[in-house]
DNA sequence: CTATCTCTGACTATATTTGACCATATAAAT
DNA sequence: ATTTATATGGTCAAATATAGTCAGAGATAG
């Protein structure tokens, strides 16, 4: 008994498999019409269905000419991580623990020694103008979608070709 | 799905482009009557696409024989243009402003297309978890730190040696 | 019967397009 | 020289076209 839902994932899913890229552009309103559903649900199947974890970035955009950019990444090696790191997520991520982690992806190859200081300058303390407890909760989406990035790494989310 | 804005901004970016020196003059009456619009659209499309993030200067001179001089900055000195960008940064960065700025920071051979990659990851708005109006300080704290690491990239802030 | 998943709609956010009105530079008329 | 006419470009707010969020209702699985 498939749901309106499974359905427009299967649809999508199709129209990404018949893509050269794994890259498509579809527009919500049309989506939801085709199914007849409100917009919004549309939302519901991005959100739960294209997710990082199942090797999809979603990136949109408003207004005339509007769209949702929908990109299949495929899998490659550091599943583990991106586990390890969703685990850690849920409550606090301190700068000693993003440390040990990135120096870790170091040691692994999986960054090199600039990468690892750019992204430094990102997550420690000094660049996260909040409190300890808010800074350990931001550290750890930044690093899921980090980690979610590189585990299916592929050159695809392009942010220049917006 | 492009919009008319979209193809008035290929549009100059090819003049520009096939252009010796980059400067390039056009009016803005013409444009709008090449792609049947109205003349403010030019300016909306000016305003948000030929912006010092994406290093674009504008002039432009009215009346008889007026104009619009876009000119594209040349890759000019890593640590000038990071202190020109910086100095610019106020406390509200936005996405779409982060997005510009890192991909002039690849053009500018600063950074490479993956490092872009990686630290967008971790400064887009699903990374960010709180208001807008935080984020957008976040960004710039960030942002300054980032910019701050590059600039003086010699002298590692090795944090494997914290 | 309860927890979870799905669906809906009101409200919000953002990008583009348009038009009325404003500002300035040059040319022409006095 | 000064004034007036003409030819540009600039600003801003409203209209339009999309997409996003969130809380609650409804459906379904255990």
């Amino acid at each position: 008994m498939p749901t309106i839902s499974d359905m427009v994932e299967k649809y999508i899913l199709n129209i990404v498999k018949n893509s050269k890229e794994g890259i498509i552009h579809i527009q919500r309103t049309n989506l939801s019409e085709k199914f007849s559903c409100v917009p919004s649900q549309i939302n519901y199947v991005i959100k739960t269905r294209f997710t990082i974890e199942r090797g999809f970035l979603v990136e949109s955009k408003r207004g005339e000419g509007g769209f949702l950019k929908i990109i299949k990444i495929p899998v490659i090696q550091t599943k583990i991580y991106l586990d390890r790191i969703n685990e850690g997520t849920a409550n606090y991520i301190g700068s000693e623990q993003t440390k040990n982690f990135l120096n870790r992806l170091v040691e692994e190859k999986i960054l090199n020694e600039r990468e690892k200081n750019l992204i430094w300058q990102l997550l420690k303390d000094e660049s996260l103008p909040c409190n300890k407890e808010e800074k350990g909760y931001q550290r750890g989406k930044m690093l899921k979608n980090l980690i979610g990035y590189i585990a299916n790494e592929e050159e695809k989310s392009d942010l220049s070709s917006l």
